[in-house]
DNA sequence: ATCATTTTGAGAGAGCTTATCAATTTCAAT
DNA sequence: ATTGAAATTGATAAGCTCTCTCAAAATGAT
């Protein structure tokens, strides 16, 4: 842990502190190494973890990496038939270009995107909490 | 079926006919349901369906939804832990406004913003397939 | 240190979708 | 029209991802 991420460890430890929750050293594990990734599924994780905790299990993963969710840390994204949980703490909202051909995916913010999307939904009487954009297609190293 | 849905009985036919695929009762049974749908579940059409025909096996209608995918004539897209496959045969490409109070869905289209999708592509080296857009928030009548 | 409360781990269970396979249907070739 | 190889169907089992259950362990306010 160190002082890398302290300040989302802050933050996680304010939301368990509104909410009587308890800072366990699962949660302190589990917020360093999701910390460290873009995004990434609980089962990853769960094999990534078992590295270092060969005892963690599978569901405490999930129920730590939904905590984020609340706790605004994360956001979940569904992909296909399983979910990837984006670290969007400090680097704030951003969208993605995904390789169909590899798997690749790039992130990217394009403000004016945003701005019109705002458009759309105060045009139709909505009020925006969320979005998600994913743009599907081939990587230029895929594409030949 | 009537004449209604001529042109996608057509699309359908031809996808068939390239694949060594065969066309059947069910798969002129469902399409014709499919296509009086904006977006509907595989689980949504079983029980539709039930009435017109008994016992017709919800397995038959997943693989028919997907067939209509590959033949273009249909888009699934994940709503949480559900699919639901949108009909996207002779109304084009759209997005969704989607409520998060009471589940309703606007579809809408917005050139500009598929223009600049196009152009954070191209930045990025990419050529796009598909996209997918969806905004999440409150419609009028929630929102108070 | 105590103890009420929360959390964990392991596995069972739930929800949605796909795989299996014998019986049936389609359709191209007689 | 009949035949027969190949595709499709229906019923259900199986698979996958995720959540629930609950006894045992850990946390943290006192």
């Amino acid at each position: 842990m160190a002082n890398t991420h302290v300040k989302e460890m802050q933050a996680l430890k304010e939301h368990l502190g509104k909410h009587q929750l308890k800072l366990t050293r699962q949660r302190e594990l589990i917020l360093s190494a999701f910390l460290r990734q873009e995004h990434i599924t609980a089962e990853a994780m769960y094999h990534q973890l078992a590295k270092s905790d060969p005892h963690l299990g599978l569901a405490t993963i999930y129920r730590t990496l939904n905590l984020f969710c609340d706790a605004g840390l994360a956001q979940a994204r569904h992909f296909g038939s399983q979910t990837k949980y984006d670290n969007v703490s400090h680097k704030g909202h951003h969208d993605h270009l995904i390789c169909t051909g590899c798997e690749k995916i790039v992130e990217f913010e394009n403000e004016e995107i945003e701005r019109l999307q705002e458009e759309v939904a105060t045009k139709n009487g909505f009020t925006i909490n969320t979005h998600r954009l994913e743009l599907y297609g081939l990587c230029s190293r895929c594409r030949h």
